[in-house]
DNA sequence: TAAGTATATGCTAGATAGGGTATAAATTCA
DNA sequence: TGAATTTATACCCTATCTAGCATATACTTA
């Protein structure tokens, strides 16, 4: 699932409308809008903001496997 | 261990400094820098180019039990 | 269908991230 | 220790993100 997605499930999960989600967690209604579209230059902080409210939070995971150092195979 | 330290630590491990590696990942050297040394309002989308060179991606996880809905308790 | 609610899109203004560059500081190594 | 390399900090400039508002589109229910 996209970071997009599971950020819109997770707030209405908890029962929330976006506009009753972004008054509390503290962002814009139109940030919350752009995430939940799954805009992809949204800043991380307001990212990490949003989901500390939900309860969540990013990790680094390894892509198991091929690494893509851009295949630097001469 | 937190986004920037990690990020710097896989980068060291693929041997490459800042300057080659931002040139290879195709961000700014700035960015590279105060993605390191922790800014935390960087851009995911930024981030995200990076870690998909190093071979990796960021997941969104539950912070195990308590949530965060700021203890809505009146 | 209509009304009410929720979400999506377009616009502007202000703030700031990122690129580029220069320099300072730190690190490495002979 | 000194030289070379690497990393950190500071500055300016441009691009664009966020907030806020208005409006359009979707969704739900009577």
């Amino acid at each position: 699932m996209t970071l997009a997605k599971t950020i819109q499930h997770l707030r209405k999960q908890a029962g929330m409308t976006q506009v009753e989600f972004s008054a509390r967690v503290g962002v814009g209604l139109r940030f919350v809008r752009d995430l939940e579209q799954g805009k992809p230059s949204v800043r991380l902080d307001k990212v990490n903001q949003v989901l500390d409210f939900l309860g969540h939070h990013l990790e680094i995971i390894s892509n198991h496997g091929r690494k893509n150092i851009t295949s630097s195979e001469s």
